[in-house]
DNA sequence: ACCTAGTTGTAATAATTATTACAGCGGTGT
DNA sequence: ACACCGCTGTAATAATTATTACAACTAGGT
């Protein structure tokens, strides 16, 4: 969901398909409208109706002829529409050319930045379509129970996929860190349990014991890995890799995250209707908080 | 366009450049501007003045800073250069809209990363770097406290960024997202201390509350939202917004991390030696778990 | 502690704009 | 030829908006 807005029909749409429908001086209007689209409907009528040459009017019998209560009715459709498109294609900033400025630390700036857009797209291109494919369909089986777990600071990112998850289906957990909390948890895993583990460099052997005790026990286990993978690779049956390399102290988890929302959004649409269900029960439940 | 006008700077440029000198108040009109880019300011300066909290006079201000001679000067600037970037590069239709949804749920692919990538792309390129290396320094400060908080979804992102920052200096906590247990840490908190808050629609009232409370205390509060701006951006002193649409049930939180990340890399930069030694014994501490 | 410069909102004013009512105009059909 | 209907501009009104002046407040500097 981008925006709320129900929009049936774009203006440039309305505007073409009544061309011939509108009288003259209107259609003028129109014309100036759709040439110049749409900045032309951006100023205001008046200045509008000078540039073609008729009354205000008219103009804004053109607009309630198109459907709008008002003239700032109309525009605020416009600049909806124009947000919603300008939005789309990446066309837009035309590149700010970063200069040296008296030697500030500023080319970490580029270099900071690159380097997680190379990470991302080298990700979302090494992305094996059918291995993407069998973890939404596991995670999407409501007939399994999903139980999550990342390392140090991966364990932040079991959270946030846990927690969207749990809205959209049942039988969500997330497993504690400390290697005494799981012990009993993994006491009633089996076959119908899978176990997500987020496991970068510096790879954790508290981990890796996890990983081994539950393919032991039959479950399932999905790895997010880096690009050197994990040890877990050897029991995992289903892996997903990211670039992690960027210049920091610290290696990135912006990658694991994107592939972790891209993995909410398949299994959102794969169970549609079901999740539906539980999401608008949790909203009336929460009592749904709304932005003022 | 034909007019002679001799456009020397873009307006995303001068408000980029001059963001730094700018008041407080005008700042936070010129981040939405820069974030809802070109479509804020199209509106009248009193609805933008009403959208972001301030007086219509600010608005007024900052746009006769920027060099304008009044606010329709500036509108019509906007117009031009909006009309002159849309005709040159693509004179692309409305909106792809999406059909045939017997296929295979391959085009999803594409439409997932793409947008994630243009969210990241856009997002670094409005950061101001000025208001960024102001968020590093009140980050870097060791005798500052600060602490940590998210929504509902972004919370994880507050334990992420509050773990790697707790190696790099100390003074950090992560606030309890229940109410009533950041009541009492807040009885402590003053001009020394730092809330940093992740908060993206839908905005919840219960960040606001404690915002405002902080606010009330002198606390300096950085926020990172999404390109719509929390209401929190009325009391913060330091805001950071990322691109967060992307189609899906949810908004995209993986710019906000890249910008987190960012963070890091920069503060471990800003006090490399003090952090570094930190590191050091944290990792004697822990007995370091190695890679086979 | 005082002064100054700079920032901000309030309130009053001025300008612009949208909107409405009305009257003229031209074509069409009877 | 006449009446009717839809189109159009003019002029008046109402609403909104930009703009200005002023006063309260803040922070920095001496």
């Amino acid at each position: 969901m981008v925006h709320g807005v129900a929009m049936v029909q774009t203006i440039v749409e309305r505007l073409r398909e009544g061309l011939d429908g509108f009288p003259a001086t209107e259609r003028r209007v129109a014309h100036q409208l759709l040439a110049e689209y749409p900045v032309a409907g951006l100023q205001s009528a008046t200045q509008l109706a000078r540039a073609v040459g008729v009354s205000a009017p008219t103009v804004l019998r053109l607009v309630g002829r198109l459907g709008f209560a008002s003239y700032l009715d109309f525009q605020r459709s416009l600049r909806e529409e124009l947000s919603a498109q300008l939005s789309s294609p990446l066309a837009k900033q035309p590149a700010p050319v970063r200069k040296g400025r008296l030697g500030k630390p500023k080319p970490a700036h580029a270099e900071f930045s690159d380097a997680i857009l190379r990470n991302l797209q080298q990700t979302f291109a090494s992305v094996s379509p059918g291995e993407f494919d069998g973890i939404v369909q596991l995670v999407s089986d409501p007939r399994l129970r999903i139980h999550l777990i990342g390392g140090r600071f991966t364990d932040a990112l079991a959270v946030y996929l846990s927690v969207q998850l749990r809205i959209l289906r049942p039988g969500v957990s997330h497993m504690q860190e400390q290697e005494s909390n799981w012990r009993d948890q993994l006491l009633d895993m089996g076959k119908r349990d899978v176990l997500l583990i987020f496991d970068i460099r510096r790879y954790q052997a508290s981990l890796q014991r996890l990983a081994h005790a539950a393919a032991a026990r039959q479950v399932r286990i999905v790895l997010l890995t880096d690009q050197w993978l994990s040890p877990i690779v050897r029991v995992a049956t289903h892996v997903l890799s990211a670039r992690v390399a960027v210049p920091s102290v610290w290696d990135s988890s912006t990658a694991l995250m994107a592939l972790s929302e891209w993995l909410l959004a398949e299994v959102s649409r794969q169970g549609w209707d079901k999740s539906r269900r539980r999401i608008e029960e949790l909203e009336v439940m929460l009592g749904g908080e709304r932005p003022p």
